[in-house]
DNA sequence: TTGAAAGCGTTACCAC
DNA sequence: GTGGTAACGCTTTCAA
């Protein structure tokens, strides 16, 4: 006696199977299946009816082996991490893009490993997905060239890439970061510090080099001992945050270089009660940041825009463009909401 | 002359380019490319060099369609919302369970659509996923027990479904408001407001019943004009919250049954500066509602364990466990942060 | 309009 | 060990 159900082994109808039960010929099933025009409706019911009975179910992975154009109707998104608020944006950007146009996503997460990012890469287009969308950890320009070259359009989202002919959609770090800065500084603002993540993030280093033109700009002083760059997690910068705070001459203002930073940093800002006293100013906005009082002032990016425009030129690639490189840098947006505009303590 | 690279019209080399070009039969290239032991490290040699030569790409899709097993190492994932914090951590765990076993996750959006989400199982299963986890909307059940029919393994999560033989993960809501609004009649509140997202969801509905049965063991009275329900994402929220403070006799407490609805209640709360006045307890967490001032009190759901169960109930069906459906039931926490631990305020 | 047959790139089987 | 060959489920071509 079989198993009543969920039995994986039996093997589920075919298109022959179909076409064997409706007593017509492989092809006419194929073409019902495909709704394509030219069935007489009354084989084309037939078809219908034998389907239904026997459940068949389409199998989409033989259809995209035979087809012509080759397509799996699948895309690759390769993310520093699927439950980061920003990268969730993004993937819902791309996720709806490519829903109009019938296109699945399959994404995953780096965690910043330049080997896992490699693996990635390489099950992705062994799998033949049609594209592919990437926030390159930035050690993996090989295994992106090979993608492009093997025919597998990719765009690099968030940082850029060294390969050539590559799509990217970047921020532009350098002056939302610089423009907060020099906000600051006209707060009155004169020992400001900056917390930044690992160097190797292209994000990372841009910011940081914001915050040096910043400063530069107005002829300020880079204090070195208030910089804290290698930060990776909320933990690592609520730890510096303590440290800063401690120091015999602490900064009047934090610049956080990314959205966990920021948690942190402003975590320790509530436990010694100077949320109020000491300034603060956040890459990439939070959900809820406009709530806490005060409120946080980021420097916003958008990843809805920025998943959009991705999956915008990666469609127009596979829809045959072949002009060079295009790179697109959307600027940022800064929300002022209270914490940035604190001006310098001037009680010690 | 043909166009430099990206040349998405250039066949790329197949196992057969391969064994031509290495002078081997096809079946060697085979057993090398798929790490098989047995072939003659000259011929294995001999056979690496060629693919690199040729810059040969293994295509998956043609194996999983040839293999024995017929996987493909792919899973699929229906969700509410790709962007929602719930739904990303949910996604990053499946993803994690699934990494380890050389699985990728196809993940997906409903939006609550019934109709969305019919499409999402059938392409779903078309493309042959392994498994499936979906959060059902719960319109969805002849299209669910298809895809068990059909051989799929499927795994209901964050909502049940009337489907037999289907293994689920839910959260005791029932118990999580019960107990949250038991701990509000502590505080010396009598009229507490409840506000709801969508009854045709099934966590709305028993979030509900919860409140509806904490009342009831207290002997309190449930105000019929002090309960909101159908509202969807924070303005709904925010709106019908501003219309509760306004009655005549407003509550002194708030409970929202989900996470979008809490930070709309909560925006209100700010806007009438009642933050302090008013008790708000929400279900599902936020990032950030621990620095709100006061902190946001929330009956915690672990969406993390969520999908690191959802996973291994899965993995175990495809590694042919046959028994009847599983369903778990994870508990909740609740996290007291300050808004839920306020009193009924006595002064009108 | 319909159907037979070839073939997509791979793995499994069986002789050598 | 190795290689020829059939077959996975489907689309496409071509002749009827």
């Amino acid at each position: 006696m079989p198993s009543p159900q969920n039995d994986t082994g039996r093997r589920s109808a075919t298109m022959r199977d179909v076409a064997t039960v409706a007593g017509v010929g492989l092809a006419t099933v194929s073409r019902v299946v495909n709704g394509k025009p030219g069935v007489t409706p009354d084989l084309a019911e037939r078809v219908t009816r034998a389907a239904e009975l026997l459940g068949y179910r389409h199998d989409l992975t033989a259809s995209s082996l035979r087809r012509a154009d080759r397509r799996t109707h699948t895309l690759g998104l390769v993310l520093e991490d699927a439950a980061n608020p920003f990268s969730a944006a993004l993937h819902r950007a791309v996720e709806d893009a490519a829903a109009d146009r019938g296109v699945l996503v399959l994404a995953a997460s780096t965690d910043e490993d330049p080997v896992r990012e490699r693996g990635l890469l390489k099950t992705f287009t062994a799998r033949r997905v049609d594209g592919l969308i990437v926030v390159p950890t930035g050690q993996t320009d090989t295994e992106i060239d090979a993608a492009c070259r093997g025919g597998t359009p990719v765009v690099c989202v968030d940082r850029p890439t060294t390969v050539p002919h590559v799509d990217t959609v970047t921020v532009d770090n350098r002056a939302g970061v610089r423009a907060a800065v020099k906000a600051l500084q006209a707060g009155g603002h004169l020992r400001i510090a900056f917390l930044g993540d690992l160097p190797a993030i292209w994000t990372a280093e841009e910011r940081y080099a914001g915050f040096v033109e910043g400063l530069a700009e107005e002829g300020c002083i880079l204090h070195p001992s208030l910089v804290r760059r290698g930060l990776h997690g909320a933990e690592a910068a609520q730890e510096a945050a303590r440290e800063l705070l401690a120091l015999p001459e602490p900064p009047t203002a934090l610049v956080s270089g990314q959205n966990l930073l920021t948690v942190g940093i402003r975590r320790t800002l509530q436990e010694l009660r100077l949320q109020y006293h000491v300034a603060l100013v956040g890459f990439d906005d939070l959900p809820l940041a406009d709530l806490l009082e005060p409120g946080v002032s980021v420097i916003a990016q958008d990843p809805v825009a920025i998943g959009r425009e991705a999956a915008a030129l990666l469609f127009d690639r596979l829809d045959g463009e072949r002009g060079p490189a295009r790179h697109r840098v959307l600027a940022t947006r800064y929300l002022a909401r209270g914490s940035g505009e604190l001006g310098a303590a001037v009680d010690s």
